[in-house]
DNA sequence: GTCCAGCGCTAAATCGAATTAGCACCGCCA
DNA sequence: TGGCGGTGCTAATTCGATTTAGCGCTGGAC
């Protein structure tokens, strides 16, 4: 009989392949464990090995898990995945994690909706998955549901106080730190600013820790180095806010800013249009430093110094430590280090008080020889 | 004795419900799936489903899953997810999707190493997932690994000739038509330039279709309305490659290009460079349009009109169609329109031939009036 | 000749649900 | 009083693996 269309494919079972080796499936089960605590001939070995290979046998992960109560399998639950560009980056060091340990991943989302949440956990938890993420895409205060407890869970991008588990978080204030050692290590010494600074409450429920943390390392560098922040101010994460935030700044009287230190990416882009409609050269005339590496910041002219987000090595982190980590997890802050990115918008700070100057292009044009 | 630590939290099986509840396990399977082919009277229902609630019961799904054959999972399978940024939206349309369908979704991602695409796919068939889908993140042909023939496999902004399944791609013959409207709209006739064009073969191994399908529908409405493409000037697909290449256009000789459609807002981001340098302003010399909407397209100066492709939308679909569509899947075609977000870049074409211009500020400016 | 040890394997139970087959009881009718 | 049909349930099997318990054979020691 000629074959038509796709065969009916029954799945290769493991008694098909010990019925073709001649032997009893505990035996095949055995050999194909590569379990050596059964003492099993090397003939009969041998035939079980090819018979399974002649059927193309897989096993059948859902009737071993069944036994074994291991999934292979890990859940990631987060609020969203997605408001923030570099949460793929996240996902991806945590698949990168996973694909190593031979696990896969359960990717969810609440989309912002905490009532959600319970169902997806649930979700996860009847699959019997092996291990819980649980990550939020800005660094804040959670309160994981309460299913998680006694589970085996890590905490990603977040803390929470009262729940036992590990977080894996940025070291924000080596970051704030490293940001002042690149400030100092090019002259700057007064006229600091932080724009979009501490960033408590823009975001509900707690507020954001990064901001307070990164300012702290911030300001603690340049006080050890007898220096001080000439000020803060406070804005949203936008590019617009860092731009009325920085024009506003300018606007202002007292002496010229001589270097910002924007909570963002998207704030620098800001502050870089209204440097720019003030005539301001970056970095002749003012420096911007920032946080998170979007990659438009290397297409901006001058390319923006920034501190890279470490998202890959963050979720990359998550995993090993979920699945590597001690049993039962010890409750500790493990905190990843971030990178600074150097480009062309931190330089030497003006020499006079330069308060305005040639418009436009001119700057634009000096700035793009330090590009990248 | 008082409770010390978290419980030996043995699972509540069926079991343990149809105990409590005084009925064998085969009647609390019955009650608790609500079926009604078995006659059973109402007190023992309410009894189960009270014991059941009292215990927290939650059914198995692997158990489960081991006798239907059916896992409520779908598994999703791309190249890279996240070299580009809009990736998560995929991800984010296709899990609110599952979600909605009471599925879980597995990603996974070769990370660019094809070799390791027949492995993903087996710990996804090995897991018995419904369905898979198969995604690229750049819109091209595929050739998915022959494991996944006959399987229920939808192709996510890819087509793969041969290959029996269901594509979901973005409507890129629309969006080209629908880029040539808003220009001939706007009143350009003449100097309209395809700006990284065409784009094949910029990425191995089969090139991209986008671009084709684009400037066909671009050059078909522009002829339909007795119009023409002035040129095409192929580049690569970053910010520095638009910059450079629209340099070159206007360094060349000929008449000046009124409006430039870009094939990425990262071209486009390049091409606001090179007009800047050269003292034009957009859209007052020269319109702007290009396709992505990545984020950074409204902070531009003036905001960038590009055609939004519909990542969230193609991720709902491939879902939606995986789960929901005809059973076998019918291998045709879906289009998902590509819809326009005007922002401030394309206006009227200038008067007359205006080479050269007032430098810098003075063009942004005008530009910020139309930004939203 | 018997006993024991070791070898190489198999039978059967288990995981937790879904599902098929069929049984005990009741009341009604002849 | 015996049969019959409907009601309301249960026993047993199945899914496909893992794992425990133990069986039959052989060869050597005594």
């Amino acid at each position: 009989m000629p074959t038509a269309g796709p065969p009916p494919r029954r799945r290769v079972t493991m008694s098909d392949v010990a019925r073709r080796a001649g032997v009893s499936a505990t035996t095949a089960s055995f050999v194909l464990a590569g379990r050596t605590d059964m003492r099993i001939s090397e003939a009969a070995r041998q035939r079980v090995q090819e018979a399974a290979r002649a059927l193309g046998y897989r096993p059948n992960a859902i009737a071993r898990s069944l036994r074994t109560r291991s999934t292979r399998t890990i859940g990631l639950v987060s609020d969203t995945i997605t408001t923030t560009p570099y949460a793929g980056e996240v996902i991806r060091g945590a698949l990168e994690a996973a694909r190593d340990r031979e696990h896969l991943l359960f990717i969810t989302e609440t989309g912002g909706d905490p009532g959600a949440e319970p169902g997806l956990v649930d979700a996860l938890l009847d699959r019997d998955v092996d291990a819980v993420i649980y990550a939020a895409m800005y660094t804040r205060t959670v309160a994981p549901p309460p299913q998680l407890r006694g589970r085996r869970v890590v905490l990603l991008n977040c803390l929470a106080p009262g729940f036992c588990a590990p977080s894996v978080v940025p070291d924000e204030r080596g970051a704030g730190r490293t940001a002042a050692r690149a400030l100092l290590e090019a002259g700057h010494r007064e006229g600091v600013w932080a724009v979009g600074g501490r960033g408590l409450a823009h975001r509900p429920p707690d507020g954001l820790l990064a901001g307070h943390d990164r300012l702290r390392g911030l300001t603690e560098e340049l006080a050890a180095a007898g220096a001080a922040l000439a000020g803060t101010s406070e804005c949203g994460w936008e590019a617009d806010d860092g731009r009325r935030a920085v024009a506003e700044l300018l606007a202002r009287g007292g002496p010229a800013p001589r270097a910002l230190v924007c909570a963002t990416d998207r704030t620098a882009f800001g502050a870089y249009q209204a440097l720019a409609d003030a005539g301001l050269r970056v970095p002749g005339d003012v420096s911007v430093l920032s946080f998170d590496d979007q990659d438009f910041a290397s297409w901006l002219r001058p390319g923006l110094t920034t501190l890279a987000l470490p998202h890959h090595a963050l979720g990359r982190a998550a995993v090993d430590l979920v699945l590597g980590g001690p049993r039962p997890l010890a409750p500790e802050v493990h905190r990843v280090p971030v990178p600074l990115r150097a480009r062309g918008s931190v330089g030497p700070p003006a020499a006079g008080g330069g308060r305005v100057h040639s418009p436009g292009a001119d700057g634009e044009r000096q700035g793009r020889e330090r590009t990248t």
